[in-house]
DNA sequence: GCGTCCAGGTCTACC
DNA sequence: GGTAGACCTGGACGC
């Protein structure tokens, strides 16, 4: 475990765009981590820890707002002082990943149209999805829950993170961040596979973090720049990444169905009784596109969180562990 | 206890 | 271009 003190901090007070949801932003319902699966919480505050390019950094959200005015103290907190455009890539890229400077209206003006939809955009009202500041974190998840239980993945992720993430400690807290590509590209397969019960998956891992470091990227910025279709295929490119995952780490979004979700989109398309198997989720992925189109993410995104409200109101069983 | 099956996909060889 | 089969591991299940 290799702790690194972050003694040097500033903070700033940002208004993001209303609506905003603090609290289910921060903390999504269905347990989605902000950036890293050990952020700790307390009141109306959070402290969290990312790699933003080179910069390690620990973050500490409070609202100081509500979710018609918005209002957060972003604290900062660095080895060493961030100072010109260093400081100002750190703040930029917060500010993108946690959404603060998008607008969610037309987004819920199609989704108030919407049978299904209607419902998740009432019940999370402000809350805004959020992204790593690279790739990486993301395309590990992704390799991780494939062709296994959620409770596995849930361990091997923990155990990756454990043993090769470095421990962030500022502001009087001690948080666990995601490994860099560089950590995990000096590993062998059979090492990482050994250490972390990964099977198979340490072959992608440690094949997806070397081409990000001998490729230098690709990097958020330019998977935003690039657009859906291009980002999509450059993703597709990568080790271990192929339709699903690329949907899941795509700064774009798409409609990320494997055989879970399947279940849940196929029983909200076509009635509780639908039963499906690995062999449908072609078809049902087919359908969500077709109804949300540019909205399927979002539209993913909010269904995935609201699933407890989502079964009561549309009676029927969305909860398939 | 022991053997078998299969799970929140991807890749490759083969046709 | 499409498709069957292999792939780590661990928990569930039947016997």
């Amino acid at each position: 475990m290799l702790r690194v003190k972050l003694e040097s901090g500033f903070s700033y007070v940002a208004e993001p765009v209303a609506p905003y949801s603090f609290g289910l932003t921060v903390r999504k319902p269905a347990g989605w981590a902000l950036f890293t699966p050990f952020e700790e919480f307390g009141g109306e505050t959070v402290w969290t820890a990312l790699h933003v390019a080179d910069v390690l950094a620990g973050v500490r959200l409070r609202s100081l707002g509500s979710i018609e005015h918005p209002k957060i103290e972003v604290g900062i907190f660095t080895r060493r002082p961030l100072v010109g455009a260093r400081r100002q890539r750190v703040v930029d890229t917060l500010h993108n990943r946690l959404g603060f400077g998008s607008d969610l209206k037309p987004f819920y003006d199609f989704a108030r149209k919407d049978a299904i939809l209607k419902h998740t955009v009432d019940d999370l009202y402000g809350m805004r999805d959020t992204s790593p500041a690279s790739i990486f974190p993301d395309a590990t998840l992704a390799i991780l829950l494939q062709m296994t239980t959620l409770k596995r993945s849930n361990q091997m992720m923990d155990s990756v993170i454990r043993r090769y993430g470095r421990v962030a400690e500022f502001n009087g807290w001690r948080v666990r961040v995601w490994p860099t590509p560089e950590r995990i590209a000096k590993l062998t397969q059979s090492q990482l596979a050994r250490e972390c019960n990964l099977g198979y998956r340490a072959r992608s891992l440690v094949g997806l973090a070397r081409k990000l470091v001998e490729d230098g990227g690709p990097t958020m910025e330019e998977l935003d720049a690039a657009g859906p279709e291009e980002a999509k295929r450059r993703l597709m490119e990568l080790p271990g990444l192929g339709d699903y995952s690329s949907d899941i780490v795509s700064p774009h979004g798409g409609f990320p169905i494997d055989v879970w979700s399947a279940q849940v989109f196929g029983k909200l398309f076509y009635g509780r009784d639908y039963a499906c198997g690995r062999e449908t989720v072609e078809s049902v992925k087919r359908e969500g596109l077709r109804r949300w189109g540019r909205w399927s993410w979002l539209s993913f995104f909010y269904v995935v969180q609201d699933l407890e409200s989502l079964a009561r109101k549309m009676g029927m069983q969305l909860r398939l562990e």
